[in-house]
DNA sequence: AAGATGACGCCCG
DNA sequence: CCGGGCGCCATCT
């Protein structure tokens, strides 16, 4: 049964230098329509890695100085741009679904 | 209880 | 590529 503490789990899951976004995070735990979840948790869970979560495409949510630093980071880890968005081509994790029986 | 809000996503023109 | 509009969902006013 899902919950915050599921998502803040998937989102843990993200390796450095990888990105995910919070449509992909919602769907891999378990709330196909939970999007803005994804947001709440990382807004209220410091201890994850933020950074690596962005919007559809790629694209970085926040504003002002909240997204430099976001860009910021994640260019630290190795995550390349192409113009206002990550490469997801090339970063982008992906979970692994895996909806058998037993989970994971 | 009703409406507004927000680190969202997707379809249209 | 860009803005506008609508659907989603939990929380706040």
């Amino acid at each position: 049964m899902p919950s915050p503490s599921s998502i803040a789990a998937t989102i843990r899951r993200i390796p450095r230098g990888k990105v995910s976004t919070y449509g992909a995070v919602a769907r891999a735990a378990g709330y196909p329509r939970g999007a803005r979840l994804v947001a709440r948790v990382l807004r209220g869970a410091f201890d994850l890695p933020w950074q690596r979560v962005l919007g559809a495409g790629g694209e970085i949510k926040l504003r002002g100085e909240s997204a430099a630093e976001q860009r910021f980071r994640l260019q630290a880890e190795g995550v390349t741009f192409r113009g206002r968005r990550a490469d997801l081509k090339k970063h982008e994790f992906h979970f692994t679904k895996a909806k058998r029986k037993t989970e994971r």
